[in-house]
DNA sequence: AGCACGCCGACT
DNA sequence: GTCGGCGTGCTC
């Protein structure tokens, strides 16, 4: 039998499963899923490879093969399902087999072992070879021990592990692998009472001896030692002097961490379903028995699908059958980790972007060994190793953090669709604001349609007001807010009720310019303008994170005279407390919630009434639930429609729609006003009457006269690298060769763009040329795109790098 | 990515 | 005659 190998070997000839020999000794346990070591290469160095297929049969030379050298881990890390995802995934998404299986793989598993040299201390002169000398002379540099990568870097010699080999042959060097701390199971030592109190013999000033005795049996459980301590102030030598005279026994005990479940956010829940919550329940059911697979639920803000989930996921567990809920960024919805926690205890794993590897580990293995029924998370709790899926939620499934940013570039919401394909289990889009794709199947019937069209309690929606700003500035008002927002703003202060301000840019302004030559501030390594922060006068890149002090002079012309211009978070926030002095805020951006916890705390203290005002970007619009929010601002609507991209008018009417949702949840009725320079876009009035129909009806027109999604695919390739004329020419490259292998094709929706700047030509200093691909069928082009890159990878000119994105969102 | 092979010009 | 630079092709 031979196994079938990808081995962890970066670049592109080399993606495609090599043929082991499986030894007797290992004919057990290896399996498809398994990670192994194998040799590979003339000098047979050992690298890490997954076992993708296992085969009787070998299509090349029999004395070629080589042997398996072990398996790595004791259980296989992939389920056959998996390892069929990862090669879906590669085909999919033009990435390799490597990327796509370790996309898959729990980060705690992708352990990174560094080759370490050192040098013996017996350098025997005899070699008078350059590459020789140049070796030791590095390594004594560095104190005679580095890491083999930075060797590398360091000395460019062409051979080189051969000739550390040699070395290490001849005793001038040693060379060992060095593991970073692998991920253990958390265990605690626990104290268990073992002598009832008439046992207890204590000497008269055994007095922490004593507490300790009595907490335990109070408690009438086992105790962690820490509990123990914290609460009877004794230390463990105590405890183990109970331990010595047989009253208490200490064990350790594996426990598992519990990811820092954070109370207190979430309203009292109503347990029983609306009546259009029930029909929305048996509808779905309904259609699943009828054969369909994927279903849009299409419910206005607080309609309540978070209780709709509930039901359907209690039903799926009580099958037998797992569930996973995806939701855009967990640690942006705390409340919603909260609801599922309560409802599903300890049968629900949880993961989110700030859990600790150890936290991973612990849901992770669990999910495999089977303590789970459900797993809860953003865009990666999708690999959720579970068995027998039946049912698959992505709540607000027009978000773009459903797309990944690194290879291969999935879309969550693919993957949860090729998932359930497998396991024949059912998958459930949820969104007030559908994306223009899903909905568009849903209107020509290719996946079913459920809506809730009520708020729970029959609330009304907000009432949305439009403020013309181009009309303020005539009348002469210059300030951040119409007369109108202010007004409103006073009346809910006044009425002892909570507002939320939405502005889309953080920092203080949007940028710095010199107001005698006209320079803009710009980021040395991208070409994007500095946003001055007040805090500590900086001036920042949003990019690549870059800083500066605020300069005093214009660095062109020398003027003292640089101003700030537009508004950001950190000035609205200033202005707020000029127009009403007293009034308590909070500021909710990237800013003030970078530290762990921070975001949980600034909701809990607005939930608390601990400010009148909440003020932020749109990580404010999202899924939050505030009875005492009866008034809504969005400063100025128009940022996200300016930006150039064929789905700006979308994400305006999502972000509008949501943020006012967050008005009028509790008894009193909401109010939004939104600012806008362009107050008549479809988009925008669209929000104003929560009409979604309304906005698709518009939208979809103007998709379909531009043939852009969904009336066509697209693929942008990406041409990246430090040199610019290097980057430009590998894009020419690119298009030369695509423009000849493509013009044949007969597809009238056929269109090759570029090739061009990227909308940031340059960032962290890569510049970035693209091409954008439009078609009426993108399979074909995908293997052509395939091919090509393939082919160019040899010729491109060094240092330059190729991105090829398929998928609904482009924005590189 | 590594590594070998093979071709070429530059040097003891 | 051999050393080293670089393009090409292969790794089960």
């Amino acid at each position: 039998m031979y196994a079938l190998v990808i081995v962890d070997n970066p670049g592109l000839n080399t993606d495609k499963p090599f043929h082991y020999r499986i030894p007797d000794r290992l004919a057990g346990d290896l399996r498809t899923g398994s990670r192994v070591a194998v040799p590979f290469g003339v000098s047979d160095r050992v690298l890490e490879g997954y076992v993708v297929g296992v085969s009787p049969r070998c299509p090349v030379d029999e004395d070629k093969t080589k042997e398996v050298i072990d398996i790595i881990d004791r259980v296989p890390i992939f389920s056959e399902e998996l390892v069929s995802l990862a090669g879906w995934m590669k085909e999919n998404y033009l990435s390799t087999w490597a990327d796509a299986l370790q996309c898959i793989m729990p980060s705690h598993i992708k352990k990174k072992g560094r080759r370490m040299v050192a040098l013996t201390g017996e350098e025997t002169g005899r070699r008078e070879n350059k590459a020789y000398r140049t070796i030791v002379e590095a390594l004594r540099d560095a104190g005679g021990k580095m890491e083999f990568d930075r060797l590398k870097t360091l000395v460019s010699i062409r051979g080189l592990r051969t000739i550390i080999k040699e070395m290490i042959e001849e005793g001038v060097l040693t060379e060992d692998f060095v593991m970073d701390a692998p991920v253990n199971p958390k265990y605690l030592l626990y104290a268990k009472l073992i002598a009832g109190s008439d046992d207890w013999q204590l000497p008269r000033n055994a007095v922490r001896q004593k507490s300790v005795l009595l907490y335990l049996e109070e408690a009438g459980e086992d105790v962690s030692c820490s509990e123990v301590m914290e609460a009877t102030g004794a230390e463990m030598s105590v405890l183990y002097a109970l331990q010595k005279k047989s009253l208490v026994r200490i064990y350790k005990k594996r426990v598992e961490r519990i990811p820092g479940i954070q109370t207190g956010l979430v309203n009292d829940r109503v347990e029983r379903l609306t009546s259009q919550q029930k029909d929305a329940v048996a509808k779905i059911k309904q259609m699943y028995d009828a054969g369909t697979r994927e279903i849009l639920l299409h419910g206005v803000t607080g309609s309540g699908k978070t209780e709709v989930y509930m039901r359907l996921i209690g039903d799926t567990v009580k099958k037998g059958k797992k569930a996973i809920v995806l939701v855009p960024e967990i640690s942006l919805t705390p409340q919603m980790v909260e609801w599922y926690h309560r409802r599903f205890q300890d049968r629900a794993a949880l993961f989110h972007s700030k859990l600790s590897p150890g936290e991973r580990y612990d849901q992770w293995e669990g999910i495999r060994r089977g303590e789970f029924d459900v797993a809860i998370g953003a865009r990666s709790a999708v690999f959720a190793p579970f068995k027998d899926i039946g049912l698959i939620i992505i709540d607000e499934e027009h978000e773009y953090t459903y797309k990944s940013e690194t290879s291969p570039r999935f879309h969550t919401r693919d993957v949860a669709r090729e998932r359930c394909r497998y396991y024949d289990g059912l998958l459930v889009l949820g969104s007030a604001t559908p994306s223009m794709e899903t909905y568009h199947r849903a209107a020509r019937n290719e996946i079913g349609l459920v809506q809730l069209s009520e708020r729970v309690e029959s609330r009304p929606l907000p009432h949305v007001h439009i403020v013309d700003m181009r009309e303020e500035l005539r009348e002469g008002n210059r300030s951040v807010f119409s007369r109108l927002l202010q007004e409103e703003m006073k009346n809910t202060l006044d009425r002892g009720e909570q507002v939320m301000l939405l502005l889309n840019r953080r920092g203080y302004s949007t940028y710095v310019s010199c107001r005698d030559c006209g320079a803009v501030i710009k980021c040395p390594s991208c070409d994007i303008s500095l946003t001055y922060h007040s805090q500590g006068n900086w001036l920042l890149c949003h990019y690549c994170g870059y800083r500066e002090r605020m300069p005093e002079n214009c660095r062109e012309c020398g003027s003292g005279k640089i101003k700030y211009m537009g508004t950001g978070t950190q000035k609205l926030e200033k202005e707020v407390s000029r127009i009403f002095p007293g009034v308590r805020i909070l500021r909710m951006d990237v800013d003030t919630t970078r530290k762990k916890g921070e975001h949980f705390r600034i909701l809990k203290a607005f939930k608390n009434k601990e400010a009148e005002i909440l003020l932020g970007t749109q990580m404010i619009a999202k899924g939050l639930d505030f009875p005492a929010v009866t008034l809504v601002g969005v400063i100025l609507a128009d940022f996200s429609l300016n930006i150039p991209d064929f789905r700006s008018a979308e994400r305006t009417f999502q972000l509008l729609t949501q943020v006012s949702g967050r008005a009028g949840r509790g008894e009193a009725p909401g109010e939004v006003v939104v600012q806008t320079y362009s107050p008549q876009h479809y988009s925008i009035r669209a929000a104003q009457h929560h009409h979604f129909a309304e906005f698709y009806k518009n939208e979809i027109q103007v998709r379909e006269q531009f043939g852009y999604p969904p009336f066509s695919e697209l693929l942008n390739i990406m041409v990246t690298g430090a040199n610019a004329e290097r980057v430009v020419k590998g894009c020419r490259m690119m298009y030369e060769k695509l423009e000849k292998s493509l013009k044949s094709m007969a597809d009238n929706r056929l269109n090759i763009y570029g090739p061009s700047p990227a909308l940031h030509s340059k960032i962290k200093n890569r510049y970035r040329w693209q091409i954008i691909i439009k078609a009426g069928n993108m399979e074909i082009i995908k293997e052509e795109v395939k091919k090509i890159r393939f082919n160019l990878m040899q010729k491109l000119p060094k240092g330059v790098n190729i991105i090829v994105d398929v998928g609904p969102y482009q924005m590189l």
